[in-house]
RNA sequence: GCUCCCAUCGUCUAGCGGUUAGGACGCCGCCCUCUCAAGGCGGAAACAGGGGUUCAAAUCCCCUUGGGAGCGCCA
């Protein structure tokens, strides 16, 4: 078997989104596990819509999720000489014609069909013409492939198995518009010629349009590639999920904390499945991962689940790796890393107490800094009567600690519930919201050891100090 | 309308002729517990409907219904 090469072609009319990520991701997979090539090339035909902005997006995407490409990226706006030099091989072979038909004429004859309930197709007026007609004419004639009038074509899909299509339902396509720019059908076929495609994998969307694709192939004299229609991901209203739809760029996820592993791990298992496992890492995906094995159905988003293996990630990755993922969410926040306790040691006291990034970045500020002020219901429900004593008492113990490790903070802290005879709730609920200023953090203990001492006690005192200051009653 | 695709808990799925129809998310209890989590235990929850084929059908075939996609001088 020769080498495998598959390519991920999307055109640059908006972000990468999910749908597209996940075609992405099947693509690389399939051939990471193959070792072959993976190619991207952007379908920027559409001079209207494409924008350099989308582009880079797509790249910026492709990249956050770490599906690297071996070639490319191509551009289809690049290739036209590619194109011209292809279409006139059909036009020479008398497998492409041109078609004068108007806009108008063309647009006449579709609402005819419409309205005997036919599906709409052209009529082949200009398929056997010398040239041409003697009315309605248009200035620029476009081109058209004569597709077999009878016959059928059969996709061999790797994922439906094969699928066949009448050829008595196709129409002559126009492969070149009227100004001589190629149009999609055609220019994905020359393109995955000409860059040795052997594989193409792509949304179900297209399936459809593969006969024709097929008929191209073999005007050219090549063989077709394999194909994979992958099934749509559907929104949470069961639509297709589209830029408009629900289905937000990936980026975006990058955004809200999520590890890109998390979110191609749940791409991967949306259509796909391994037994019951539900958590793989990249490698163990490259390892298993097989495009026949995908489901036909499609498949709607959860994002509840999503947040889930998110957890999952966060918590079964290194600290390192989470670190470097954590550190500009919070220098977003106006937070230097660097100039506090060690970034590695929150994370591994936050990995299992945090569904996303931003929730640990949030959650792990008053590491950075003292609390503004107190988070009124925590304060309510933690600072009574007797807790500045509590805490006074603590501060006095903690300060006089021989040794600062979490060992020792939690003798303090059951030594204080029995001198106070009170539940350990009531001594390190209080202490909590002083250095936090919250009632959430990790362990009371771990958290003090690694805040330091000097910064605990200040805290506890100066809680000791607001609660003084408090009207009573 | 025509063509193509699809159909197991709310969602993602296992199942590939014989299972008490399994797992996961979410949801609801209980346990653990200094908070939040994590974790453990338990629970509710599905084969769209109808015909065949077969000793036996969630599994194979057909029809119906439902959903999706395509039918551009968009990609």
């Amino acid at each position: 078997m020769t080498m495998i090469r598959t390519r991920f072609a999307p055109s640059p009319t908006g972000y990468l989104h999910i749908g597209g990520a996940r075609t992405a991701l099947y693509s690389w997979l399939h051939t990471r596990r193959h070792g072959g090539r993976f190619v991207l090339r952007i379908e920027d035909t559409d001079r209207e819509r494409s924008t350099p902005e989308a582009v880079n997006a797509i790249l910026e995407g492709m990249a956050w999720l770490g599906l690297d490409y071996d070639e490319g990226p191509f551009y289809q706006t690049e290739r036209f000489e590619r194109y011209r030099t292809h279409l006139q091989t059909l036009l020479d072979t008398g497998q492409a014609y041109y078609c004068y038909c108007t806009r108008e004429r063309l647009e006449r004859v579709r609402n005819e069909q419409l309205a005997r309930k036919e599906k709409p197709r052209y009529d082949g007026r200009c398929r056997d013409l010398d040239g041409p007609p003697s009315d309605e004419v248009s200035s620029e004639p476009v081109v058209r492939f004569r597709t077999p009038l009878e016959g059928h074509v059969v996709v061999d899909d790797a994922i439906r198995s094969k699928v066949q299509f009448l050829n008595a339902e196709l129409d002559d396509l126009i492969i070149a518009r009227g100004d001589g720019s190629p149009t999609y059908n055609f220019t994905v076929v020359v393109d995955d010629l000409e860059m040795g495609i052997t594989d193409v994998i792509r949304g179900d969307d297209h399936l459809n349009n593969t006969p024709r694709q097929i008929h191209l192939y073999e005007a050219l004299g090549a063989q077709p590639p394999r194909f994979a229609h992958v099934p749509m991901i559907l929104g949470e209203d069961g639509k297709r999920l589209s830029k408009r739809h629900g289905s937000v760029s990936v980026l975006q996820y990058r955004e809200e904390g999520y590890l890109p592993e998390a979110l191609l791990n749940y791409l991967v298992r949306l259509g796909w499945s391994h037994g019951d496992q539900e958590v793989f890492d990249v490698e163990e995906l490259i390892q298993l991962f097989d495009i026949n094995e995908v489901n036909h159905s499609a498949s709607t988003f959860n994002p509840s689940k999503l947040l889930w293996l998110n957890q999952q990630h966060i918590m079964r990755s290194e600290a390192p790796h989470v670190a470097r993922h954590l550190a500009p969410l919070l220098a977003e926040r106006d937070v230097d890393p660097g100039a506090g306790p060690n970034l590695e040691t929150i994370v591994r006291m936050q990995q299992e107490r945090a569904k996303t990034l931003v929730e640990m970045a949030d959650n792990s500020l008053f590491f950075y800094r003292r609390p503004h002020a107190y988070e009124e219901k925590a304060a309510r429900k933690n600072f009574k009567e007797g807790t500045a004593e509590i805490l006074e008492h603590c501060q006095h113990r903690l300060s006089g600690l021989p040794e600062w490790s979490a060992e020792a903070i939690h003798g303090v802290v059951t030594e204080a519930a029995e001198t106070f005879e009170v539940g350990m709730g009531k001594v390190a609920q209080p202490i909590r919201v002083a250095v936090s200023g919250g009632a959430v953090s990790p362990p009371i203990d771990q958290t003090l050891e690694l805040l330091g001492r000097d910064e605990t006690v200040a805290r506890v005192e100066a809680a000791v100090e607001w609660l003084r200051s408090q009207p009573t009653g």
